[in-house]
DNA sequence: TTGACAAATGACTAATCAGTCATTATTATA
DNA sequence: TATAATAATGACTGATTAGTCATTTGTCAA
């Protein structure tokens, strides 16, 4: 393990443990084993740290969400939606933890700003999903199906964020996809327009400058990559950002190669945004 | 309004804004035109400070809630609970920011023991309205329909704490308590069991040192109090605290004259629950 | 073995802040 | 008005902590 990913897991479990105000880069320096100079060595401020933990796991977990948003059958969609985001709750506790209990950290504009963002790219997919599983019979309701989803969500987390209480994952998501069904299917009463949830979310749509920084992702990528499927397949892709030649099926499954490589979820993520 | 006051209500737009340890003393303290040395003549510690500020909106949205449910008659007591909600939430949201933002303030476990246990009485209060709308009907399923409603309840007060976008508060009301009577009537599937419930919720009986506890509030409250109607009521449900004598609906009658009396709410909803 | 470079150290600095207390100001009382 | 009692002050203390940097340690290639 390297030595920034070592500081990273302890900073993260003492975050959730004690906040991270309350915990000093001295108690995360010793509990690694090394010195408070080296700290330093691997990010520029304690605030950098934060935010490196905030970007490696939402990365993943929006990534992840999406992928399955776009890849599952529609009749499976919205069991599997909630099977992963539990399970992304399970697997990274810890960090849900912080996120949960630390939107404040209000010393920190970057922070709210980076958290909103994710907000914002995650309650994109999750339209997506209500879309086209209820298309237009959900179109006066749907943004407050997504906001009903979203508190699901929070309420039903808290119950297995804090306690370690043995859980019926597959109980939980089928009374979830019941709720969601039974509101999607008979809410006539909408509250949420779209110029209200656009106040929170107004859409950043993909630009130039967003098309320089996943060149320069995939530029860093590839240096550290070895010759492989997935470099190769990388190398197109960079070619069709570049200049679109390839059919759809064909970039397709370029992305579906990269997918799995570690580090590279997001970089397919961003590609998939920006070829739609 | 006493030093005490203007110290909290001070504190409370700092904290709101900045965070609770962002916040030094000295900042709440200067914005008050008072000294340093002042602050710890109203307060013993900065901690007492925030906890002192939970004891006294907790106080009011608790009882007030629970006194909305008592007495409101079943075809408008859904729409009158979340009416009272978010005009709560409304009216004091630099309150609700804090509170929402700030769960974690790790360094105090007094005050996660506080937050919990005012939840804990919110949550009970959700059920007795529950119960009484639906009765046998949602027997398997009213803590999931418990956890609903606090989704509902955090996830659209997101909405207008940190923006301050104009809100038809009736048609928010509206159509929460449609989602809330569809998941109530068509749920089928349960998750939250009771046993679950619990072990967040574990019950408090009302005992003989919350009697004493109540007992002694009374009396602080008497002393203040000029001779009135209210302070006669007051002293003759403290006759009925230490010996029971009065029927039940004289008892109901005398709360109701105290409810009112600033401060008194909260005595009101105590003896409430003790006498029932 | 030597020397050059990089990695790692931890004592130190400067700043912040909760809480104290000797002193001063204000008010009440006689 | 004089005296006592109470309220208020703010300089000070001690503790903590983010971040720095001169020094040491480790690692190679020559």
């Amino acid at each position: 393990m390297s030595k920034k990913q070592l500081i990273m897991e302890t900073a993260l479990d003492l975050f959730a443990k004690q906040g991270f105000e309350a915990t000093s880069v001295q108690q995360i320096t010793d509990r690694c084993g090394i010195s408070k100079g080296a700290f330093y060595l691997s990010f520029k401020s304690k605030d950098e740290l934060i935010l490196a933990l905030i970007d490696y796991f939402m990365m993943q977990v929006t990534s992840d969400i999406d992928y399955i948003v776009r890849v599952t059958k529609d009749e499976e969609l919205l069991y599997q939606f909630y099977f992963s985001i539990y399970q992304t709750f399970h697997n990274h506790s810890q960090f849900a933890k912080v996120i949960l209990k630390e939107p404040s950290l209000t010393l920190n504009k970057e922070l709210i700003l980076k958290l909103n963002y994710y907000d914002k790219l995650i309650g994109n997919t999750i339209l997506m999903m209500i879309e086209r599983l209820y298309g237009e019979a959900v179109k006066e309701t749907k943004y407050d199906l997504l906001y009903s989803i979203k508190g699901f969500m929070s309420a039903y987390s808290q119950l297995f964020i804090y306690y370690n209480i043995p859980i019926d994952l597959n109980m939980l998501v089928e009374s979830l996809v019941e709720k969601t069904n039974l509101l999607a299917k008979h809410t006539t009463v909408p509250f949420v327009s779209k110029e209200m949830n656009d106040i929170f979310q107004f859409k950043q749509p993909m630009n130039e400058e967003m098309k320089e920084q996943i060149l320069e992702m995939i530029e860093n990528k590839l240096e550290e990559m070895e010759e492989s499927i997935e470099k190769e397949s990388l190398v197109l892709l960079k070619g069709q950002l570049l200049e679109p030649t390839l059919s759809r099926a064909v970039v397709r499954g370029l992305l579906e190669n990269i997918r799995n490589q570690p580090h590279c979820k997001w970089i397919a993520y961003l590609l998939r945004q920006y070829f739609e």
